[in-house]
DNA sequence: ATCTAGATCGGCT
DNA sequence: GCCGATCTAGATG
């Protein structure tokens, strides 16, 4: 497959490359910085929008009390299945939240996307999201499911052949990492993942953690 | 059957 | 910075 066109501003369009399920079959910790600078993209009826992974967290599995996996129910049981597959879960009753899931099959882990750089369809996110501002169209994770129209209908969606899928990108200059948001157990643990200096992170990179 | 704590967001002070 | 919306999975009785 040829790589993907590229306009002048870098930005591609046309064909882009799938990623292997290889990449994601491996340990949580490792996958999660390596999927930033990765576009997300999604094929819809009206239209594709497509952004670049600028932040992430690792959720592992039943020895990480923060991650839903920290129990096997009804609801955590496809962070076991095969890697590759999207959960997506009902944050606070209002938002979709979308995790890609990692580990080889039978062990649990995922992760968690959380800001996207908008590359394309960007009109089209900003109408579903209902703003103009580019800053604000998926820079959080209940923003980048709205901006790029995924539903928790897409929940174990395979992320490898179907419309929704992640493809190769421009990996960041600088990653820092930071402690998980929004989470109440294990704070301790640096598990988000971040292009230093991207301006369309959820939360900026705390001080004590950017030396 | 009922309770409650969330991997959040947007609007307001 | 604070607060209410909105609702379900999972726990408890």
């Amino acid at each position: 497959m040829a790589p993907a066109a590229r306009d002048r501003t870098g930005h591609p369009h046309g064909a882009l490359r799938r990623l292997p399920r290889a990449l994601l079959a491996r340990a949580t910790l490792e996958v999660a910085p390596a999927l930033l600078g990765y576009y997300l993209v999604h094929e819809t009826p009206e239209g594709r929008t497509a952004g670049r992974i600028v932040e992430v967290e690792a959720y592992l599995g039943p020895r990480d009390p923060a991650s839903h996996a920290y129990r096997r129910t009804q609801r955590s049981e496809v962070m076991w299945g095969p890697p590759g597959t999207a959960y997506v879960y009902l944050s606070y009753g209002n938002h979709a939240c979308m995790n890609v899931v990692t580990e080889p099959e039978g062990r649990a882990g995922a992760v968690l996307l959380r800001a996207l750089e908008p590359v394309e369809g960007i009109a089209l996110m900003q109408r579903r999201r209902r703003t103009q501002d580019l800053h604000a169209l998926a820079s959080g994770p209940g923003r980048l499911t709205q901006a790029m129209g995924i539903t928790l209908a897409h929940n174990r969606a395979d992320l490898i052949s179907g419309p929704l899928y992640l493809a190769r990108g421009r990996p960041p200059a600088e990653v820092a990492r930071t402690a998980r948001i929004g989470i109440s157990s294990a704070t301790d643990r640096l598990w988000r993942f971040v292009e230093r200096g991207s301006p369309f992170l959820s939360r900026p990179v705390p001080r004590a953690t950017s030396p």
